[in-house]
RNA sequence: GGGGCGUUAGCUCAGCGGGAGAGCGCUUGCUCGACAAGCAAGAGGUCAGUGGUUCAAUCCCACUACGCCCCACCA
């Protein structure tokens, strides 16, 4: 640590050394039943595929500057790490891995299969927690989670039994969302609408008694393969007397098509009569179970169209509405085609497929006996939201919840454990994998194929890492957590189902705060992407300019709930500032000597007052930024009252006594509290520093958050403020007078290397009006 | 179809009832004893438009225009 102090600031070795010694210390590791209060971070788990990109890096560099604070604040601190098995996305990471070797899952088997995931897990899945350690993250590693971990699988399976038992989770036959690559349901929230361009097709049935036609309009022609019914509005006059007619399907002539009444069509709607495809809509499966109609399938899991699709089996699903058209045509029955044809469409949210509607048998969440206490807690300010906008559309989408479907009909994570009897047919959830059927204690059991849906797992993440659903004294000390920091993408997939459960199972909220942020975008404010070329990679970043730059820049651009921009010059002029600092260090150190903090005296000049005073006030308003959560204003304040304060001013009218004692104290005294107050953005520099100014204190990381101290001193700041302004119009005169300009006026002046020339310019200083002030270049 | 956000200096963004700001970029001048990753001096804005509230509006309200986002089973 002895280091030579040199000019430009070197932060690899530094932030290497650091982040070693804060491990071998344990100083990152909480202790449960502290006396202190607990102040406890969940870290958001990132799926165990990925790879620290910048959206990690903003998120994590806020979580580690609140625990850092909280740390310093004298709280009991808790950063709990861990990683997320990701289902479909690490199914399919594993999946491309083999088809590399020209093998499919299906080759290998499921059990060989999950195998194969584990190992690839073994050999990639730290890859993620180690880059954080290169951010400086003062996560509890000793704590660190994984999803699918033997106790969190406990937790998934309690709940899940639980559950079932209550009566909130039932299986049903529903239309979800069907995702033909991935060859599985989705829930409504993993589905992402997309604007694309299709076809609107009108097309007619014939009447049976063939008396006339009716007209319907369709995006997805094929889907006519699947009619088997109109409806029509209930008080539609155009189709009243059409009401309880047949038509007849110009594939499928035998089939029953009768023309239904149902409130559920809007007349203003096309032709205001709906071709009705129960099994691949939703809307026309609800108003199908009313109207009693005939459920036809006719595509298979990976979208083609199956035996029911008489001549068009076979054929995929583009080809197939292709194909349809065409032999409507033929037909003569298409009445009108608009292309091309602006609609939503929803995609898979993990391979971006166009989803399906598709009829199928899954698990189901009851969610509204959920939602209503988690939208309680949140509209009567138990858990406070901030910023104050999120709770509004967190608490719509709660009212307007619908019930989550939790299947997936891959291989890759919880299996779902329910059981069914060959023998009795019953169906029952067990907490461990039963021998016989509870009821007629047939040995003839079989398990449900399918495995929960990831955030199943997630939405338990607050309590299960602590050991839920034993009671351990991390769970009753730690729970709830303090502070949850999502971005506002997550805020359904996650932040409400975490509430749901902890209320459920813990019956207390799983977190007190919930502060918003934003993503992370381009300079230009566009969205990172790799099919865009603006990605920006935080460990080139780390790299080139250090740790403590990204995470100062990362974390200036933290305004709640608003989207933050990086660039690469952002991260320059941070690396910039940290230079700045370890300079004006530099300088501190060589001039005080011995002196070191806390020895600030009663004699003290006019600047020391001033940049005390100056301290105080800064230490004041970073605390009432970040009780609103605002780094990027607190950072702010901060860089401002080093650079522009405390370097421009401070120091430069310092080296007028840099021999005086108080010079001194104040110096030191206040880059100590610099040190500190930059710690939780900047701690690597900071230790560094900290090292030197207080070599025997200890880490900066337990060092006492700075308090205002009472040191406001209105006097010195007005004086002081006067006297900035005179030295700047003092410099303004100098150029306009073709005088040599200098540097550090002020410095000069005391030296009274300008005095003869300064007092010859008393008429443009009277013309300024500002030679009252003079006064205080002699006191000086 | 609902809901939300934004429009401030060339660029990216803070600010938000009485002074229009920062970083980067640009111009000019500086090897002075912490720092050229620096110092100093500058140029550059009808704070999107219109109307309203107010003694006072970039800031509050309404409408308009243009962007963006979220939610949504209009076939």
């Amino acid at each position: 640590m002895n280091q030579e102090l040199v000019t430009a600031y070197q932060p690899a070795d530094i932030e290497k050394r650091w982040y070693a010694f804060w491990e071998s210390q344990g100083v990152f590791e909480a202790t449960p039943g502290s006396e202190k209060n607990p102040f406890v971070i969940v870290l958001p788990p990132p799926n165990v595929t990925g790879s620290l990109h910048i959206g990690h890096a903003f998120e994590h560099t806020l979580q580690d500057a609140f625990i850092r604070r909280a740390r310093m604040m004298g709280f009991e601190t808790l950063w709990l790490p861990g990683t997320d098995h990701a289902g479909i996305a690490t199914q399919n990471v594993v999946e491309r891995e083999l088809a590399k070797e020209g093998l499919t899952r299906h080759d290998l088997g499921r059990d060989a299969f999950v195998e194969r995931v584990w190992e690839w897990k073994a050999t990639y899945g730290g890859r993620i927690t180690e880059q954080m350690r290169r951010l400086g993250a003062s996560c509890d590693w000793s704590r660190e989670r994984f999803t699918m971990d033997e106790g969190l699988s406990r937790a998934v399976r309690t709940v899940f039994v639980r559950w079932f038992d209550d009566g909130l989770i039932y299986r049903g036959l529903r239309i979800i969302n069907w995702c033909p690559r991935c060859g599985t349901a989705l829930s409504d929230i993993e589905v992402e609408h997309e604007d694309v361009e299709g076809e609107l097709v009108t097309f007619r049935y014939e009447l049976a008694d063939g008396s006339g036609s009716i007209s319907v309009a369709t995006t997805r022609v094929e889907t006519m393969l699947g009619d088997t019914g109109i409806f029509v509005h209930p008080d539609d006059d155009r189709y009243r007397d059409l009401v309880g007619k047949k038509v007849r399907h110009p594939f499928f002539p035998e089939r029953d098509m009768p023309i239904v009444a149902d409130p559920g069509v809007d007349p203003e709607f096309g032709t205001g009569a709906v071709k009705g495809t129960p099994a691949h809509d939703p809307l026309d499966f609800e108003m199908g179970e009313r109207q009693g109609l005939e459920k036809v399938n006719i595509l298979t899991g990976t979208a083609q169209i199956n035996e029911n699709g008489g001549q068009f089996q076979g054929l995929d699903r583009y080809a197939a509405r292709a194909s349809v058209l065409k032999e409507l045509q033929k037909l003569d029955l298409v009445e009108a085609i608009e292309r091309p044809y602006i609609h939503a469409v929803g995609h898979c949210y993990r391979c971006h497929t166009e989803v399906e509607p598709w009829l199928s048998e899954q698990w189901f969440v009851k969610m509204k006996p959920l939602a209503e206490p988690a939208a309680e807690v949140v509209r009567e300010g138990r858990i406070r939201m901030e910023p104050e906008r999120f709770k509004k559309s967190y608490l719509d989408w709660m009212d307007n919840i619908r019930d989550w479907c939790i299947s997936r009909q891959i291989w890759w994570g919880h299996r779902i454990p329910v059981w069914y009897c060959g023998d009795c047919g019953a169906t029952f959830a067990s907490l461990e994998d039963p021998h016989e059927c509870p009821k007629c204690s047939s040995k003839s059991l079989t398990q449900d194929p399918d495995v929960l849906d990831t955030w199943f797992s997630s939405q338990l993440w607050p309590f299960s890492t602590l050991g839920w659903p034993d009671e351990t004294e991390d769970l009753s000390y730690f729970y709830p957590t303090t502070l949850m920091t999502p971005g506002y993408e997550i805020l359904y997939l996650w932040v409400a189902r975490m509430i749901a459960s902890g209320l459920y199972f813990m019956g207390d909220v799983p977190f007190k705060e919930v502060y918003v942020h934003g993503i992370v975008r381009d300079f230009q404010g566009k969205k990172m992407s790799k099919s865009l070329g603006n990605v920006i990679d935080p460990l080139d970043m780390v790299e080139a300019y250090g740790a403590d730059a990204l995470r100062f820049s990362l974390a200036s651009g933290a305004v709640p709930g608003n989207d933050t921009n990086v660039s690469e010059d952002r991260i320059e002029g941070a690396r910039n500032f940290a230079n700045k600092l370890w300079n004006a260090a530099r300088y501190v150190l060589l001039t005080i000597g011995d002196t070191r903090p806390s020895q600030v005296g009663d004699s003290l000049g006019l600047t020391d007052r001033w940049i005390l005073s100056r301290l105080d006030h800064t230490v004041i308003e970073i605390e009432d930024y970040l009780g609103e959560y605002n780094w990027a204003e607190a950072l702010r304040v901060l860089y401002r009252f080093v650079w522009s304060e405390f370097c421009d001013w401070y120091i430069e009218l310092s080296k007028l006594s840099p021999d005086e004692g108080a010079t001194r104290a104040v110096l030191v005294e206040v880059l100590d509290g610099i040190l500190r107050l930059l710690h939780p953005v900047m701690p690597f520099i900071t230790e560094e520093l900290w090292s030197k100014v207080r070599p025997d204190a200890g880490s900066i990381m337990v060092a006492p958050w700075p308090q205002a101290v009472g040191r406001r001193d209105t006097d010195s700041e007005s004086v002081m403020e006067r006297f900035q302004d005179l030295v700047g119009s003092l410099r303004r005169l100098k150029v306009d007078h073709g005088i040599p300009q200098v540097q550090r006026i002020p410095v000069r002046i005391a030296a009274g290397k300008w005095r003869n020339e300064l007092e010859s310019m008393d008429s443009e200083l009277i013309a300024l009006g500002r030679l009252e002030a003079v006064e205080f270049v002699d006191e000086l």
